[in-house]
DNA sequence: CGGCAGATTGAGACTAATCAAGAGGAGTGG
DNA sequence: CCACTCCTCTTGATTAGTCTCAATCTGCCG
């Protein structure tokens, strides 16, 4: 698809950089000359406020964006949350490309677009709901892995503290929230990261999850940057980031709880 | 700048409307397969949620966009906050015109991105601040358009129930947090739609707010599209939707509070 | 002047943050 | 292999902040 000039002067400009959890990919209020496509694990938007308090306003997950190419400055961070991988590329090349090739504007917009909406439905799901409706909505928006015997799965990749920014509450009462949530028998917690459904209905209703969000053909994930070089793996985030052994000992918990 | 061709192409389709206050714009899961440059007013972005409530996400003023030409459902509908226009293209013409005018893809991109950043900023504005923080932000964040004797004055376009609902709290709540910043007299209210600032100092201390967006540098509002047939209204947001009358007495007041 | 809708003010209920303390888990060094 | 430390997660009691419900007030229109 790509002209063979524009496609060398690109992907020799194109570098792909391992993350580990914890490392901070892009600083912010700097200005980065670079744009990136997340290709595996998961990414956090992160924000410091002036007192000092980090706020985690979004995820970013395989085939989407970081960074920008206008030349502003950050007005937030971007930090790893897992490890994994993002594929750069420079300014100059990122908008040359572009330049060379405006069928992929069409692209890149459509995925600026798509994380703009993902920022609005993040403040959607905070409006309204307090804090233990907004777990059960959490854990509904994300992909559901399944498990053994075809049970829902969940991994939580994010700390406690994170995922507690994330949804706008304290990690003491994102704590009760899960554990009001199995009370009410909707999950199970084989480990402190993993989070068994038992009762999709009731987590729906706990969550107030709208019906037609169900499907999730609303506000689908996956509709991931086409980069030309680099393979995404946009539908299996879930084994992605789960070490080998952790799935192993998932599966001999499966087998006990029978 | 544009060639003859497209522009032909381009103005042919382009249709001004005017509209009114409280006037539904874009109905919330419409296929709307056009897009609109504000010229003048106020727009809000709502959300109804399933049990039927209503909340304000953001505010569109001239030089914004609303709509998407990806031919996607709207997640959110569009209001009316005061009367003003918008200068509407069908989504043939506009992706024609960007196809034929690649160079434009800069300036859209750079909008979009920019109302992306703008929520996510109305995120930040959020967290970490009590509803009086809350209030205090948003003062300092319109533009004050100086009235009598160069005091900052602000127009509250928005009713106090839209308003509430764009700060995420009760309209009984900003009502009290409106006048606890009188009580700290950091604010006076001659009208209950016009704000009188008059402490600016103790305004930013209530409100947390940080040093480096005082002068509006960090995300000024006024980058507007670039939109080649109409001019945009952007400095001047205040008189744009202030009425005659009202103005008259302000001024009739500014005089008598000497 | 009466009616109406939005804005304001007040009192009580309830949610979630805060502060404090205990439990579990991973890594380190002897 | 075990004790020790550190860190995160969890749990409990208290407090502060908002929401809710209700009543009153205000401006606006016929």
């Amino acid at each position: 698809m790509l002209g063979d000039q524009a496609l060398a002067a690109f992907s020799v400009r194109t570098t792909r950089t391992h993350f580990h959890g914890g490392e901070t990919i892009i600083t912010q209020g700097d200005e980065v000359g670079r744009i990136g496509v997340v290709v595996s694990g998961l990414l956090k938007i992160v924000v410091f406020t002036e007192d000092g308090a980090e706020h985690v306003l979004q995820t970013v997950g395989p085939g989407q964006l970081v960074g920008n190419t206008d030349g502003q400055r950050h007005g937030h961070a971007v930090e790893a949350a897992t490890d994994g991988m993002v594929c750069w590329m420079p300014r100059e090349a990122w908008n040359s490309f572009l330049k060379a090739r405006p069928e992929h504007y069409q692209a890149f917009l459509s995925v600026t677009l798509q994380q703009y909406q993902e920022a609005q439905q993040g403040v959607i799901r905070m409006r309204g709901r307090n804090t233990l409706q907004r777990v059960a909505f959490w854990l509904l928006d994300q992909k559901p892995a399944r498990g053994t015997g075809n049970v829902p799965l969940i991994r939580i990749a994010l700390s406690r503290r994170d995922l507690a920014s994330l949804l706008d509450m304290t990690a003491e009462t994102l704590c009760r929230a899960l554990h009001q949530l199995i009370e009410r028998s909707a999950i199970r917690l084989p480990a402190s990261d993993l989070v068994e459904i038992v009762d999709m209905e009731r987590l729906r209703q706990l969550g107030k999850y709208p019906r037609d969000r169900i499907a999730g053909a609303e506000n689908p994930r996956a509709t991931p940057f086409p980069h030309p070089f680099v393979q995404v793996a946009s539908s299996d985030r879930f084994e992605a980031t789960m070490p080998p052994e952790r799935l192993k000992r998932l599966s001999e918990f499966g087998a006990a709880s029978r």
